[in-house]
DNA sequence: CTGAAGACCTGCCTGC
DNA sequence: TGCAGGCAGGTCTTCA
């Protein structure tokens, strides 16, 4: 379900309700997520001090605990009051003091959750190989065009590799594209630097209007107060096969590249 | 090392 | 109405 914008949008509205809240209860109804999950029980009487984000990851600290939760394609994560009904696929749920619970929703179950030391969380396997944030000084022009040197591969699929950069999934890195005016299937090792500068700030551009917008919505996202985002009603490309752009007016095309839809002008990018 | 393809799961939409 | 097929925001493993 969801990238960046989205997960980014979800902690915004969980930070201010969960910090300095006590965790109570958990109450696990399915474990068999993308890998088991873990006995959260640990966690109970501890007090959530922070609620960070790191790529699609989101980082619940419970002092020296990290509980690190990824929502895959379909989860949710909502704030509810302890009262509200399990709705269909929820398969955890965590109880604060203040009668705040946390739900969560996954109906296709490729989310996880795992917990870790606080102090190391760095070097879990989840999080050791990541690359930038793209919202931050580390992700610039000089550095994408380092990255890209070499590879064969089509630039959308570097822009989804989480080594390279992490938080860009199939839509955004088809709207930074567009937005750059580059062929998702161009050879990454083959565009200039300049244009790869011009990319960089792109996608910084798309994910920060995302966020601002509340994030995307189509099918299953909904932040943490159960809203959708506005940001497709933004959308230059994604889903929008066979429309006019609406920058030169062609008809926008789909192709497949690494298995994944892609969206594209052939009119403005190149 | 790189990149391609398949795997994991359920739900929804299309077309017959 | 039913059913098969294709598609969906992610990422991990396997194989060449």
């Amino acid at each position: 379900m969801p990238e960046l914008p989205e997960v980014e949008v979800i902690r915004r509205g969980l930070a201010p309700q969960l910090a300095g809240r006590r965790l109570l209860a958990v109450v696990c109804r399915r474990r068999d997520l993308r890998y088991p999950v873990p006995d959260l029980d640990v966690l109970c009487g501890r007090t959530c001090t922070n609620v960070a984000r790191r790529g699609k990851y989101l980082l619940f600290f419970f002092d020296e605990l990290l509980l690190a939760w990824h929502l895959g394609m379909s989860g949710q994560l909502l704030a509810l009051p302890q009262a509200a009904a399990a709705a269909k696929h929820e398969h955890l749920r965590l109880d604060f003091s203040g009668g705040l619970s946390l739900r969560y929703r996954d109906a296709r179950r490729f989310g996880c959750v795992g917990l870790m030391a606080a102090a190391r969380w760095q070097d879990h396997p989840w999080f050791r190989h990541l690359g930038p944030e793209p919202l931050t000084s580390d992700f610039d022009g000089p550095y994408l065009a380092s990255a890209c040197r070499g590879r064969r591969a089509a630039i959308k699929q570097v822009l989804m590799d989480a080594r390279v950069v992490v938080g860009i999934g199939n839509i955004y890195a088809a709207e930074a594209l567009h937005l750059a005016g580059i062929h998702p299937a161009r050879t990454a090792g083959r565009i200039s630097k300049a244009r790869l500068t011009h990319l960089a700030a792109a996608v910084k551009q798309v994910l920060s209007r995302a966020i601002a917008a509340g994030g995307s919505s189509i099918r299953d996202y909904i932040d943490a107060a159960g809203r959708s985002g506005y940001f497709a009603y933004a959308f230059q490309v994604y889903g929008r096969a066979g429309l006019p752009c609406h920058r030169c007016g062609r008809r926008l095309r789909r192709c497949t590249i690494a298995g994944r839809s892609s969206f594209y002008c052939p009119g403005c990018q190149h």
